[in-house]
RNA sequence: GGGCCCGUGGUGUAGCGGCCCAACAUGCCAGCCUGUCACGCUGGAGAUCGCCGGUUCGAAUCCGGUCGGGCCCGCCA
């Protein structure tokens, strides 16, 4: 149907018969000459219709318009002098047409695909996906996701990654996010769960003895979405035997280097080898677990310099164990009235009680609401925050210091947007590991695993885990990624009993450990190697590779944020007769 | 579960109590055009302003509800 695609045609052609078939991208229609631009997934190459070289192929050209489908026979002529079209890859050449077959019409598409266009409504996008996809720039996207899945097999085969399927139908566990569910229906009344990924089953395949696993994983979980979470998504999963954490972590880390150089080999990569901070030193810096290293601005702790102030709001947070910690904006000190209130509502959406900001004045002294309580400890907030004149120091104060660290964290990211620090185009990998090992939930009364109750203690702090396990560490890594939480994982417990000492800590029973867990506890007990590994979000990874804030806009079929595939119409109502198969009947007949 | 924002010809926007049976651009249709590449020129069609209800002499515009979409908090081991 074709002798070559629509991207392919250059000089070193002309005089050749050739056959394009594609998508008419636009139509220029001359009266007695007719350019057609046709474009497929390669490119676009121009074809000229004749009255009088070729008025057959001229008059089948008269009704085509934008998106027909089109094959064309002609030959490849150089373009006449002058009118060669240096953006475009075949625009020394076109193609005269002798013969062009209509292979299907096409309605007026909903949207323009042969342009870029600003607010297209993204329903409207996801209704037509197909035409969506055909743009120019989804189809760049999806081939660079390709390119990155392609380079992470690659890469993975040639270190003796071997990848392994694990099923989608498996057994519902607790913890953790809410399990999509599928009813039974050669067991009415049962139910399988979609995995929320597959840890259980890495960690039996390491028992197993396949010591290094990998798999691009679909993963299901029924949560409520964001832009850089969908319901279903897939993980670059992968594990590892005897190994230690920092095997684990120096093994990604090539990993996720080569793969992407291999993939992006123009983009800069901030620093390697890859930065490693700790949790604390995380919080402590940045305000949080998944730092944008891209610009500094690290956050300063003012609390010793402000402890011997009247400022209640400093001297409450103080007294009662908090902190006091600040932002240097350099050359921020003319924000107006407005900019200062919209940094206040950062702050209070974040968990701050509220902002207080001060104005760094030429001769050194500060100027702000709060100023005349803070003279006392104006050197020592300048001092501590190396401020000059002309800055703004934005700071927050809380009673909970981690509060203050998250609220003013994210004030940091707000000021790297206003200042335009966070370049697009560097790359900023971060490790994140040593995370404290449960987490108190207050409202449980209980302790959570922090990340993954799989997770090993650092193993010199393991016999502390009952007699105090808010100081015992994980062996837990994260990669962060330009402040995105790129992927997480750890050292798994490879001993039964200290697994169940764990879920203990977190409120299991016996019973029910053994009722869900009861075959990765039985299975530490059959020869368990050591074992850890990592899961790697790979639609996060493919959107910051793409440079997009969406992992939508990395996917061919998203759903939106009520969990609607607009496309096909998921979820659906089913038939009685299919419910009756499942054993299942609908409580409330109205809500179908 | 909660907060905020959006919904106007096919598409993107403007209009935010009467001047609007709605404007602009583009797309679409027709005619003309032999070197365009966002081709150009001329003409034309196309919207009960998401839906329901209310306020008002009068609603695209104000209010309430609802549906759809987005962002955020909670949630996401």
């Amino acid at each position: 149907m074709r002798t070559h695609t629509c991207g392919e045609l250059r000089p070193g052609q002309i005089g050749q018969r050739v056959r394009l078939a594609g998508w008419v991208h636009r139509r220029r229609d001359h009266g007695h000459l007719t350019f057609l631009d046709v474009r497929d997934r390669y490119g676009l190459t121009q074809v000229v219709t004749s009255a009088q070289q070729s008025p057959a192929a001229h008059a089948d050209a008269d009704p085509v318009r934008s998106e027909w489908v089109i094959a064309v026979g002609g030959v490849v002529r150089e373009r006449p002098a002058g009118t060669a079209n240096p953006d475009l890859a075949t625009g020394a050449i076109e193609v005269a047409v002798d013969e062009l077959e209509v292979l299907n019409p096409s309605r007026v598409p909903p949207f323009y695909v042969n342009e870029e266009q600003e607010g297209l409504d993204e329903a409207h996008r996801l209704r037509y996906r197909y035409i969506d996809l055909r743009r120019p720039q989804m189809q760049s996207q999806m081939l660079l996701r390709a390119r990155l899945a392609s380079s992470i097999r690659r890469r993975l085969e040639a270190d003796a990654f071997v990848e392994i399927e694990t099923p989608s139908l498996i057994r519902s566990t607790p913890e953790g996010a809410r399990d999509f569910i599928v009813p039974s229906r050669l067991q009415p009344g049962r139910f399988y769960a979609l995995p929320q990924s597959p840890q259980v089953l890495k960690q039996l395949l390491m028992v197993a003895g396949y010591d290094r696993y990998y798999q691009l994983a679909r993963c299901f979980r029924d949560e409520d979405l964001r832009g850089d979470r969908q319901p279903e998504f897939t993980q670059l999963d992968l594990e590892m035997s005897f190994v230690s954490e920092r095997d684990v972590m120096e093994t990604v880390e090539r990993i996720v280097l080569d793969v992407t150089r291999d993939t992006l080999p123009d983009r800069p990569i901030l620093a390697t080898p890859i930065p490693r901070l700790t949790y604390d030193q995380a919080i402590a810096r940045y305000g949080s677990d998944k730092p944008d290293i891209r610009f500094g601005m690290e956050l300063v702790d003012v609390t010793d310099a402000v402890r011997d102030t009247a400022f209640r709001v400093f001297s409450d947070a103080i007294v009662s164990g908090g902190a006091v910690l600040a932002l240097r904006a350099a050359g921020c000190a003319g924000y107006s009235r407005r900019e200062l209130d919209e940094l206040q509502d950062v702050a209070r959406a974040n968990g701050a009680g509220g902002l207080v900001h001060l104005a760094v004045e030429a001769d050194g002294t500060l100027r702000g609401p709060a100023a005349r309580f803070l003279d006392v400890a104006a050197g020592g907030m300048i001092e501590a925050t190396e401020a000059e004149p002309g800055d703004l120091l934005l700071m927050v104060a809380d009673a909970d210091r981690p509060r203050a660290a998250g609220a003013i964290g994210r004030l940091r990211l707000e000021m790297g947007n206003r200042l335009g620090l966070r370049d697009p185009n560097t790359l900023a990998y971060v490790w994140v590991h040593r995370f404290p090992m449960f987490t108190w939930d207050a409202a449980l009364a209980r302790w959570d695993a922090t990340h993954n109750p799989f997770s090993a203690p650092v193993w010199e702090e393991a016999d502390r885990l009952e007699s105090d396990p808010g100081s015992v560490h994980a062996q837990q890594y994260d990669i962060v990624l330009n402040g995105w939480e790129l992927g997480g994982g750890s050292i798994r417990i490879h001993r039964r009993e200290v697994l169940e000492r764990a879920f203990r800590l977190m409120g299991h029973t016996t019973e029910r450990m053994r009722d869900e867990f009861g075959a990765l506890l039985e299975a530490l007990e059959y020869g368990a190697p050591p074992h850890g590994g990592i899961a790697i979000g790979l639609d996060r990874w493919a959107a910051l590779f793409a440079d997009q804030e969406n992992i939508r806009e990395v996917m061919a079929f998203p759903k939106t944020q009520s969990g609607s595939d607009l496309l096909m119409g998921a979820p659906s109502p089913v038939t009685d007769v299919q419910l009756e198969e499942v054993g299942l009947r609908l409580v409330d007949a109205a809500a179908r």
